[in-house]
DNA sequence: TGTACATCAGTGAACGCGCGTTCACTGATGTAC
DNA sequence: TGTACATCAGTGAACGCGCGTTCACTGATGTAC
């Protein structure tokens, strides 16, 4: 079928953009480059992409997805051992698939691009997954987290109904605490921070790790 | 002198510079578009700089200095108040600084740039004088924070005495923590997360600090 | 004070490059009778 | 099975743009006698 040729065409050319992006940034895509690295003609991708926007907007959709599906992987993995354990594994396997793939990362949580448009709908929704494995994982330790201040709690009320599971607002801001923390950590370390003053990154992400989950 | 018009013409190419940086991110630093702008002709400008590098170089080692003297002025001024609503000043002064200016900050944190090298030691020792304010406002906390493990223990003692300033090196560990953290806010702040999930990223802030510095 | 000279800011043309995208067209692949 | 036609992947040329950087040169500003 010619369907079939399609998508295996259009994989191949997000493949070959990836590795783009790997080096070279979300700048470094560039739809004539990839054309070349597929042995192409450069008008020949418009047949798969309607424009670079589109492409890189995919990849962005890709990665969403991809990280969602490492780490619904690691929550249900094993439904053994306790809450506290299953987190810290969900935990850490958000640090390795960024840097196991620190481009991607970037994509996804990287200064926004030009062109491409974080609010659309296509793309919010991607991002949506992970913060729920995220958010359930929290819910299963079952402990009682500090009320959010009055001016944060509906915000985050309205943030976890607007996704369509109702949460309790104090587990949300510690959803989003502990997100950002980690997020800290991990984009410290992409960016080269630690590596710069000697510190090992990873023994200080399982440092940081026993301090919040004892 | 015609030193002192060197100066001031410098001044105003990095005025340009930075304007460009606002919008269209570290890309879209131009040396042309600077010396359209400038009413100027474009081979004109390097006569003030070596290269587009050289001049990019300058932002970053401009913005680490403006950061940490924004950062000096918060911890010099009223030695009065309890040590951690000090430190707590500190933060938020690191928190405004980087929300009046985004994409100087982003220029500091955000992803490496493909032509500046960030090893370089002018740009390692501006990085510096940040941390050792922040460090200075944990150490006048006066409380024992937690023992790092053993791996980093060494590391963390390193990068003290590399930087003059010997230093705990649990001290050392909580000031690496809540800069993770507070970056990690921060730059999930100015990606514009925080405001695709309906929170108001400053009460968010206080609400992080409020929990760390009880 | 006046003149000769050196310094140096700025110009305009040019080089070579890459970019995203359009367009008219060729040629192969699939489909329908 | 053979033939007519439609579909569509891919090509090459072109458009218009911007980029960093070099080069030889003009002309004004400063300095030295």
């Amino acid at each position: 079928m010619r369907e079939r040729f399609r998508v295996q065409v259009r994989d191949e050319v997000k493949a070959a953009a990836l590795r783009q992006l790997a080096d070279g940034g979300p700048e470094g895509v560039s739809v004539n480059a990839i054309a070349k690295q597929l042995g192409v003609s450069g008008p020949a991708l418009y047949r798969y992409f309607a424009s670079r926007d589109a492409l890189v907007g995919e990849l962005v959709i890709d990665a969403y997805r991809d990280l969602a599906g490492a780490l619904e992987a690691v929550a249900a993995d094993g439904p053994g051992g306790a809450p506290a354990e299953r987190l810290r594994a969900l935990l850490l396997a958000y640090r390795a698939w960024a840097v196991a793939q620190p481009h991607r990362y970037r994509l996804l949580f990287g200064p926004p691009l030009p062109g491409s448009d974080a609010h659309a709908p296509r793309i919010v929704d991607a991002s949506h997954h992970s913060m729920a494995t995220l958010l359930a994982g929290l819910s299963a330790l079952g402990d009682a987290p500090p009320a959010p201040p009055p001016r944060l709690a509906p915000q985050l009320e309205a943030w976890g109904r607007s996704r369509g599971l109702p949460v309790d607002p104090a587990l949300g801001l510690r959803a989003v605490a502990l997100w950002a923390t980690i997020h800290g950590l991990v984009s410290l370390e992409l960016g080269g921070n630690f590596a710069s003053m000697g510190l090992d990154a990873e023994a200080l992400f399982e440092a940081e790790l026993a301090r919040l989950l004892p």
